[in-house]
DNA sequence: CTGTTAGCGCGTTCAC
DNA sequence: GTGAACGCGCTAACAG
């Protein structure tokens, strides 16, 4: 007992193969009499296109490949889920492949792409990601969101760097001084800008830097902001890479017996939603992760729609980040952000709300 | 300038298709000599398999689809995240399809995935989901999670109604009496079964029941608990149908002057990363979201390779949610889970740690 | 061990 | 308007 095929369809219906196709593609002229008659076909033996058959004959796969490093953590999770949201609403499916650690790994995803998708969303934070993707596609559309210069290639890029500096400026306009860095993995290039940031502008004012490294994971930063708290000459503020790190900072300066932002204030980065549920709520810098998201897919769509004249595309987008001021540097927000509803959202395309989360 | 196929490179190598096919899936016996010829072609070409080519061949994609309601919150891309170290580690990919918010449009979805996919997860929560997955799908393995009884068919659950019965009993043993129920949203399998466990539980101990509507949202728990703090006759504890919910209803008690867990306990459900890390820690119901599912891809794919002769597995495995006490109900556990790093993760397997999220 | 050929399931020219 | 044939790119029999 196996699926009906459109052979099976056509045979029932006593048509062709081909109208059976104009029929259910809704291409091509059809008699309405043949159209009923393919359609009590279809339904007799209850049978649904084979989307693979149709991807090879028509080379359009309706899907689009999203290769990342990881699952983990909600910024990731975020972008997905507007990317899904972006794909869903043009008909396009969505195929996820993370945690590829080395350049290897990943350039083997990709690869494994090819026949499966019409496009690539690249979100690799390997060094070399541009060389492999633009390499191992084969002319495959990709659009590159490794935090890198773009190169020539069509990419989005987070302005890490101004984020960082506005981030700094932001500490020190409230009267900090002793201002430390918990920053990204080496090697990172987006955790590399945000720190070159944080650099520049402590520079500009003449302060004094300290940097802690950490892994952009929560436990990185609790261990970081530990560290941090146990030196004597404490700082009186901590400007950590990602939101997921000053969260665990947070908690470790809080457990160290020290009040923030009184004793040290603490500013995040990402804007993922946790940023408002801890407390203090995370001043951090906003990117707006699922809007992103959805927007990146729907550009490589257009990019795969307007195939090889696509040269025009070739631009480096880039998102700039906004700073959130929360009470984790700012007491007197207290009250703006201490509902729990995220007023944000309402600004924010409704997609952003999840309706009937389990 | 395409990309090459099979054919170019049998060409370049001087062999048939057939003994490039060889070389490249490793079946077969090949020459050295030709498997030598084959690579360099292969190499000189950068050629690729067609994945799409040779699914419809074989028909294998190994690739399985995951239908699922909401890719909001962290339930869901935590199970996502599971299901795709499970997927990877099995050479499978994974396609996810979420917010189909009535049956149509689910139904849709999984019919749209036939020759797409090798199976299907689907989390349904609608209520027909059963029945639409059985007749749509055409002989596609499916495993259900979609919270119903999984009838005759392979399927997840997980103990919903045992584990509001614990949550239940630990606010009892504690010293509550005014137990306050927010409830998912009606017509949600797994939201139902909570609330009938939080109904037994309390008539079981003779005590009065108040149950407020929410719909797993943050904001409805925020909501909801807003409602219950301005009764004349307020709760001294509230047992939250999902974690979500639960964190919005701290938020809110706490903007209303209570304290937690001193003036209302609070208990809510899943366990998501979020819980230990809001302030009070969250009592909750652990649910291994990620590992469960992993299970559930490795069981899919079990049910797969067995094909036509898996009657065999038409169980319905139960997930039991374990009790996790958490300052939110217990202060005597604040050093414990003060920490900003995880414990139960030094437990878990190390795939559930995320080594280099963004 | 290797080459030839027939499908996998469907879309799509072309004549009719 | 309709049908027969070919091709998408690859794997798997079957001969040689």
């Amino acid at each position: 007992m196996k699926a009906a095929t459109i052979r099976d369809v056509a045979e029932r219906a006593d048509v062709s193969v081909a109208s059976v196709s104009r029929v259910l593609t809704g291409a091509g002229p059809v008699t309405e009499t043949t159209r009923k008659k393919v359609m009590e076909a279809v339904e007799a033996l209850q049978y649904v296109p084979h989307s693979g058959a149709r991807s090879l004959s028509t080379s359009k796969t309706q899907t689009i490949g999203v290769i990342l490093p990881d699952l983990y953590g909600e910024f990731f999770s975020e972008l997905i889920r507007g990317m899904d949201v972006g794909a869903r609403g043009l008909g396009y499916h969505l195929i996820v492949s993370s945690s590829h650690d080395d350049a290897e790994e990943a350039s083997a995803a990709i690869r494994s792409m090819r026949g499966r998708v019409d496009g690539l969303i690249v979100l690799s934070p390997h060094l070399d990601a541009a060389n492999l993707a633009t390499s191992l596609a084969g002319r495959l559309p990709i659009l590159l969101m490794n935090g890198g210069a773009g190169a020539d290639r069509p990419s989005i890029v987070v302005d890490n760097h101004g984020g960082a500096v506005q981030a700094v400026e932001h500490l020190i306009a409230t009267g900090r001084r002793r201002i430390a860095h918990i920053s990204g993995p080496t090697g990172n290039l987006e955790a590399e800008s945000r720190l070159a940031g944080y650099l520049e502008a402590m520079a500009r004012a003449n302060l004094p830097t300290t940097v802690v490294e950490g892994a952009f994971t929560q436990a990185s930063g609790h261990q970081a902001a530990a560290d941090l708290a146990a030196r004597p000459r404490r700082p009186d503020a901590i400007f950590a890479g990602n939101d997921m790190m000053a969260v665990g900072a947070m908690l470790a300066l809080q457990e160290a017996g020290l009040a923030v932002p009184e004793d040290v204030a603490l500013v995040g980065f990402d804007d993922v939603p946790i940023a408002e549920l801890v407390r203090p709520g995370l001043t951090t810098l906003r990117i707006r992760i699922a809007e992103t998201g959805r927007s990146a897919l729907e550009r490589l769509v257009r990019l795969i729609d307007a195939a090889g004249a696509a040269v025009a595309d070739t631009a480096c987008e880039v998102v700039r980040p906004e700073l959130v001021v929360r009470p984790s540097t700012d007491p007197a927000t207290q009250a703006r952000t201490a509902s729990g509803d995220r007023p944000r959202e309402a600004a924010d395309s409704s997609f952003l709300k999840g309706e009937n989360p389990q």
